[in-house]
This record gives structure tokens, C-alpha cells and sequence, in this order.
RNA sequence: GUGGAUGUAGCUCAGCUGGUUAGAGCAUCGGUUUGUGGUACCGGGAGUCGGGGGUUCGAAUCCCCUCAUCCACCCCA
């Protein structure tokens, strides 16, 4: 019976997961040169961890079973309300600021598509008790600083940015109702995908209202934040969030990466847990879903029964990344193969177990060291060296039986010499 | 949940309007007479042509059903 692998899932064969884990060990990086620490919950919650902040749309996309104790669990469609629960749960003795990181691997039970699969990694990073812009500030950078780390620059990506505060403030302005306001934002992060009349013919099914729906829409066609001001009559709640933004843009252009970030006003976010600074960043030519999204939700860790403490956060998956780096030429490195320090075979039958011998010793060194377990020949010798990306090769032949020598080749440079296992093994030290 | 496309060797595919034992390139393994690396040549293994049914003397090829995958929509924590 063959057993095709399940919908959505990756399997990670040598060469891709080598690539997975230099996606991954250059999260780490960034994460801790960005002074995050590192964190890791179960892979499954109860059923109703997930149910909180989101509604029974978000609980078909689980991966949900009962256990043998008729406890409802989910395996982690995300991180963030295990985070939550983490932090509500030592949140006295926590030193603040609290900024953590994990890379989980998280499932959701979503129909695959290009750049979204079944199961996948996210690195997650948040902030946690720090309500000044500062925190905004630093999340951003941190992921523009990853991207930077794998070769990509402002003509590759762009962290569009935007205010949920600031959009709250504007539509309340405007005269649309608390109530109403999940509908509308809805509709406004789709604004980039639809065509004007789409766009205005949806608008049109969320708010009735001719009047606020022009404004929306004058809204929405908004490029910078100097002409929300203009356009505008501000109230001093509008105001503040303009002036939040504009000061976010301050502090991301003294840090050095303003270039890769620009104001964009359809970016949203879907769910209604942002409470501020939202962004995304996104492939410069627009073909890729959003490479990665985050922004501030001071009202999460309430919601989870702890404290009312500030966060702010972001989270990038692994699909949509490589599929950029990809098509960016950025992949190179992450294939290169490691490669042994010395492989090691031998010409005659009588000569394999001393390969094996010799290996073990170089391996007590600390190097790396892979041989045949067969006799080869001179030729196959070398091209399995070369295959495998030997930095040396050890070939034991004839001059091992006469005079226990040992032809040492430095597979770069073409040299090699015949040595004793113990003038190669004092060599080393 | 909706729509579109595609299923032939491990991978990428070819197989014209149905015709004998189903092919190529890459990969893999083994060779190319005696001890030195991505080249060249020879050879081997590997496929119930996604599955089931039908039409036909004969189906990878035509028809129906089904399954799977990919792409787009929905959704996107």
C-alpha cells in the first residue's frame, strides 16, 4: 500500500532542509542581534485558546482533536496566544521590556496555494510592556534588518506601514459607527486587490451611506500622511495618531532604513485585534502575498485574562520568503553544500578497516570525516571527494602498505603530500 | 466552499488524427584493462501511462466517473 504524503505539507529532504535551516538560523541571527530571546510553547492548545480573539471562520482552519480525556485541543495555527499565556502567567516576575522570539511550526487546515502550504515556519517577534513608539519602531527594523541580512534591499521589499489608530480616529470623524467599523475595515484592506468600481461597489454593501462612503474613498486614495492633514479637518484624536505616524517614520529613518519603508494606507491587517501601528512587508513588483505582517495589540494579553499590558509584534512564514529569495537569486548560499573536513578510502580491500581508523581519529580531533566502506578506485576516489565537498582526501594505497603513509590531497589547491597518520594528526593540533 | 488547468521512470517532459515488446534528457548505479576530480563514450535498474468503467479487433491516445496536484477566488491569525 503507498501512502501519499498529506495535503499541504512539505517533506525535507536533505537539500531542502538544508535550506530550511539556513532560513531559520537567520532568524535566530537577527532575533538575537536585535536583542530578542527565545521561546517555544507545545505544538497543541485547547480548541478554545484559539476560539478568544477569533471567530468559528478561524476554528474551521484548525487542525482540531479530542484526546482520550475528552479535552478539546488544536494543533498551533500560531504563536501569539501561547505567548499570551506564557506572559500572563509570570507577568510579575518577567524583566521588562519582555522581547521574545520563537520560529514554531504551526499548521492550518487552509487550501494550499502558491506561497501558503498546510504547515510551515513563522518567526514570530514581539514586544511586550513597552507602549512608546520606540517598540513599533524596532519590530519593523528588526524584520527590515533580516532582509537586509539575506541580500535583499529596498528595490526587492517594502514595509508598508499604516495607523489602525489613526484609521479608527479618521472614520469616527467621518461618522461611522463602532459597529460598523469590522465591515469597513474589512473592505479597506482589499482596496489594493479591486479595481475602483469593485472597490466602491463593496464599500457600497458595508456602508449604505452615500456621504461616508465618498469619504471613505477619498480616504483611501490618500498617498502620504501630509495629505490626510490636507484633505481632513482633523480632530485632536485624529490629530495624535497622524502625529504618532509621522513620529514612527522619524524613528525608522534614524535608524537607518527609511528607504524600505513607505506609508500606505490599505494596509489593514484582517482581524480586529490591532490597536495601532499595522504593517506589512510586501515584494516590490506586487507578485507575492505579503511577506510578512505585524503591528501593535495592546489589548491581547486582557483578552487572554492577564493584564492590560501593551505588545507589539510581527510574524514571517517561510513560504512566501523563499519563494522571493528564489526568484531574488538569493538562494545560493543556502545550498552550498557543508562539506567534510577529509574524506578518506582505500585502494585495497586490506586497507579499508586503517580508513575507518583514521576517520575515528580525525573525528576525536573535532573534524569532520566521511570514508568508503568498500575499495574504490583512484578516479571514483576523487570524484566522490569532490561530490561531497571534501576539503581533503586521504587515499590509502600502496605506500600505506610499505611505509604506513597516508596521501593527504587538498582537493582546492591540487597538493598533496604522503605523511604518517601521526605527522597528520600533530599537523592538526 | 467556488472556478480553471494538469496527471506518462526519482525529476523535467515527448509520444502526430487510437496500431505491434512505452521513449528522451537529467539523476542514480556499474563499466570504458594496470593510482588522481563537473568532460566524453558504453551499459544496467527503474513506469499496473493517477485510479475505475466504457467505446473498439486494438486505448497513454476517444468518452464518462473518481482521486490527486497546481493556480486563482474566499479567507488569511
Amino acid at each position: 500500500m503507498k501512502i501519499p504524503p498529506v495535503k499541504g505539507t512539505r517533506d525535507f529532504y536533505p537539500e531542502q532542509m538544508r535550506l530550511r535551516n539556513w532560513i531559520i538560523d537567520g532568524w535566530k541571527d537577527a532575533s538575537i542581534r536585535n536583542g530578542f530571546l527565545e521561546y517555544d510553547g507545545p505544538i497543541f492548545e485547547y480548541l478554545k485558546m484559539y476560539q478568544v480573539k477569533s471567530g468559528d471562520e478561524i476554528v474551521e482552519q484548525l487542525f482540531s482533536f479530542e484526546d482520550r480525556g475528552q479535552r478539546l485541543l488544536a494543533i498551533r495555527p500560531e504563536i501569539t496566544p501561547t505567548l499570551a499565556r506564557m506572559v500572563n502567567q509570570q507577568i510579575n516576575s518577567l524583566p521588562r521590556p519582555i522581547k521574545w522570539f520563537s520560529v514554531p511550526r504551526v499548521c492550518r487546515a487552509e487550501r494550499p496555494q502558491k506561497g501558503r502550504l498546510r504547515e510551515f515556519f513563522q518567526w514570530n517577534i514581539d514586544i511586550i510592556g513597552v507602549d512608546e513608539l520606540i517598540a513599533d519602531a524596532e519590530v519593523i527594523f528588526c524584520a527590515i534588518d533580516y532582509m537586509r541580512q539575506v541580500g535583499l534591499t529596498s528595490d526587492d521589499v517594502v514595509a508598508k506601514i499604516s495607523s489602525r489608530k489613526m484609521l479608527a480616529a479618521i472614520l469616527d470623524l467621518i461618522g461611522i459607527a463602532p459597529q460598523e467599523l469590522t465591515g469597513v475595515y474589512t473592505t479597506m484592506d482589499k482596496r489594493a486587490k479591486l479595481s475602483d468600481e469593485a472597490f466602491e461597489e463593496l464599500l457600497e454593501k458595508q456602508l449604505p451611506d452615500k456621504q461616508k462612503q465618498a469619504e471613505v474613498i477619498k480616504l483611501m486614495a490618500v498617498t502620504s500622511i501630509n495629505e490626510i492633514e490636507e484633505i481632513f479637518e482633523l480632530n485632536e484624536a485624529a490629530q495624535a495618531a497622524v502625529d504618532e505616524l509621522k513620529e514612527l517614520f522619524r524613528l525608522l529613518d534614524m535608524m537607518g532604513v527609511s528607504d524600505f519603508c513607505s506609508f500606505d494606507i490599505s494596509i489593514v491587517r484582517g482581524l480586529a485585534y490591532y490597536t495601532g501601528v499595522v504593517f506589512e512587508v510586501h515584494d516590490k513588483l506586487g507578485e507575492l502575498r505579503a511577506v510578512c505582517g505585524g503591528g501593535r495589540y495592546d489589548n491581547l494579553l486582557k483578552d487572554f485574562g492577564g493584564p492590560s499590558v501593551s505588545a507589539t509584534g510581527m510574524g514571517m512564514g517561510d513560504c512566501v520568503l523563499e519563494i522571493l529569495l528564489e526568484n531574488k537569486g538569493l538562494l545560493d548560499n543556502a545550498r552550498k553544500p557543508l562539506g567534510v573536513d577529509y574524506y578518506i578510502a582505500a585502494l585495497d580491500k586490506e586497507l579499508v578497516e586503517a580508513s575507518f581508523e583514521i576517520a575515528a581519529k580525525l573525528r576525536a580531533k573535532g573534524l569532520s570525516a566521511e570514508f568508503a566502506y568498500k575499495p574504490i578506485k583512484m578516479k571514483k576516489l576523487m570524484k566522490q571527494a569532490s561530490n561531497l565537498g571534501a576539503k581533503h582526501c586521504i587515499v590509502l594505497g600502496q605506500e600505506f602498505i610499505e611505509s604506513k603513509e597516508l596521501v593527504v590531497k587538498n582537493m582546492a589547491s591540487q597538493e598533496q603530500k604522503n605523511m604518517s597518520l601521526d605527522a597528520l594528526l600533530a599537523q592538526l593540533r
